[in-house]
DNA sequence: TTCTATAGAGACCATATGGTCCACTTGAGG
DNA sequence: CCTCAAGTGGACCATATGGTCTCTATAGAA
């Protein structure tokens, strides 16, 4: 052994079109369905049937279930952190922070505070069970809080927030608040937990701004 | 049918201390259990095994399944309860509430975050499962709180926090951040964000104590 | 058009898991 | 001591579920 890497090229496997699309339709389901029934609760038949595939398709694409369930945190990962990004880079003011709460409360509410947070729900369910999954999670939620408290940090760069301000602390306090709010939520089948859980956090956050305003919560 | 509720009664089985004891074991080996693997990824066998009982022993205690993990949510519904009146009942002041945070920041310490919360795994777990079984996971988060904004209320009445704060809502957005925190200490592996969010959601209550205390945080 | 590798359908398999049943044991009341 | 219901052990069953395999269809390169 030693040289079969240099002389085969990996087995590099030929992807088309039609296999991505199939790819990406298994994800979608397993995305739809997970979020609703959890992980462990959705069978790969669910998945099957709800991407109008087969099996020899999900074990094409995926080794296996664990497999797709890790694809899937990355799958998650993106979309959140891609919406997460349009609501965050451009984050300059106290108001925009308003704003991105509304926009979060608004989308729960829709389900009247059901499935919570997509990453919260698999962060639950994976943690204890798939260590390379919670590692994946873990660093999503970092990166998410750093949307965040880079946000924080163009606010008390331009002056906005005070010096004694610890953006990365403030982000952290807000993603928590975040998704227990979710979870309380969930629990109780109403967005209102998740709109004090979010408040206090903004409040707080509010109480580091060099001269209060007087905007409004919500 | 009409009398036969007055006429039986109840088929009332008798149930000795030896079979109590049984089922005792049954319901904190499936405690143990599903707060480390979470409840759908326990089997039967695994409580069977753990509890050293045998199948018959779990189908004569509990019905299936699902009659297990709702009697589990009341089981450990109960004890958080009880460990909660023990730190919240006497709750007066602001240094009990920080007493409070230590104590459960301690606890999760010791598994580096793990685990989480054994309400707030179950109703993410549950939620979108088990309708009877959220609606009992969201009572006792509500009477949690409830524990929480008792004391917050002495606290007002007695004058130490400002007529202005309102206990329902701190109570609320505190049990938010203890859920979030739970959550990605979890994910973290590491108790950190669960102290930064309590000790965000302290400070929030900090900011309307009468006279601002100079007490560490932790 | 032909060839070949990928895409796809779905029968099939092994096992895990929830759930049933029956025979045996135990212990408290008569 | 006898009796009988409660308690217990564990074999057994049906099915769900993850996973494999084989055969066919399709599409792009030559």
């Amino acid at each position: 052994m030693g040289d079969e890497q240099v002389v085969a090229p990996a087995k590099q496997r030929r992807i088309s079109q039609r296999g991505l699309a199939t790819r990406e339709r298994i994800l979608e389901a397993a995305n739809r369905l997970m979020l609703v029934r959890g992980v462990n609760a959705t069978t790969l038949d669910d998945v099957r049937e709800a991407s109008q595939t087969s099996k020899s398709q999900l074990y094409q694409h995926f080794a296996d279930k664990q497999e797709l369930v890790r694809a899937l945190v990355k799958y998650r990962g993106a979309l959140v952190l891609a919406r997460e990004r349009g609501g965050l880079e451009r984050l300059r003011s106290f108001s925009g922070l308003v704003r991105w709460r509304n926009a979060l409360v608004q989308a729960n509410s829709l389900n009247n505070g059901r499935y919570g947070c997509g990453l919260g729900s698999m962060a639950n369910e994976l943690s204890d069970q798939d260590e390379q999954a919670r590692s994946m999670l873990s660093e999503t939620f970092a990166t998410w809080e750093k949307l965040i408290s880079d946000g924080l940090h163009r606010m008390r760069d331009s002056g906005a927030l005070r010096q004694d301000a610890d953006p990365e602390k403030l982000a952290t306090g807000l993603m928590a608040a975040l998704q227990g709010g979710y979870l309380l939520a969930n629990a109780a089948h109403d967005v209102a937990p998740m709109e004090v859980a979010l408040d206090m956090a903004l409040e707080h956050i509010k109480s580091f701004l060099v001269e209060p305003s007087n905007e409004p919560t919500r």
